[in-house]
DNA sequence: AAAGATATACGAAGTTTTTCGTAGATGCAA
DNA sequence: TTGCATCTACGAAAAACTTCGTATATCTTT
């Protein structure tokens, strides 16, 4: 129960999870299986595992069980981000977002709204 | 020589000589102990394979071999941001500019840099 | 009811990454 | 020169993560 932080292979899971809502380990399999190919033992064996690390939680009222996260998917990634910055940029936020502006498309919409975010945060200071 | 991606603890020993330019295992053992217990024969181990990888270059001149990187750290936090955005942001770079932008503190210069290159991209459309 | 499909549990092998001990070479100080 | 400190090489254990096979139970279909 201590919701370490998923490893990769955890982490594809809960992007299901997250979109899908609550799933049987079959969906989930499913879903993955688009992008790689992997048995469906392995994707239930790593849920299993997220499941006793908290991260999932389950209703096993019926022979197949279906599968919930336990974690949200913006606090989640609000603490990989974190360790992120800190290993690749050392904590410098800002210098990630300008590499992520600078190359990355992105809408007029999309830039205008980073771009309220700032003004108001200027306002704040 | 394939130079693929530098695990975590590769990512460490990076930083260093990134910061302090070429350096023998000493010197970067030093470093990283100032954050974590390490010890001398894992920083050199993990150094030679990071050589062995082409992270790495060496001059073994002297008995004491000083190591330089040789990869570039704006190309590699380039590479590490774009998987990183993969997994955890299912490749919405804009999603993560606003989540880092939103947590974190920023200097009125920096908010105006981002600005600036938001300005221009939008120019750009 | 029997056969086939599908489910969970679980051990264990396979990979990747990290850590460390030991051996042997070289430098340095008394 | 002798002995102590420091260096590299290297194997291999340890740890973390991933993958899968097999046993067994439960539906479902005929």
């Amino acid at each position: 129960m201590k919701k370490t932080n998923p490893t990769e292979g955890e982490l594809e899971i809960l992007q299901v999870l997250w979109e899908l809502g609550p799933c049987t380990v079959r969906a989930v399999n499913d879903e993955l299986s688009k992008g790689k190919e992997v048995g469906y033992t392995t994707t239930l064996k790593l849920m299993q595992i997220m499941l006793e690390k908290g991260l999932l939680s389950r209703d096993t009222s019926k022979r197949t069980h279906v599968y919930k996260a336990e974690v949200a998917e913006d606090v989640t990634q609000k603490k990989l981000l974190e360790r992120f910055l800190q290993s690749t940029f050392k904590g410098s936020a800002m210098k990630m977002v300008m590499q992520a502006l600078g190359d990355h498309q992105a809408s007029k919409d999309e830039l205008e709204e980073i771009k309220a975010l700032i003004e108001k945060k200027e306002k704040e200071q």
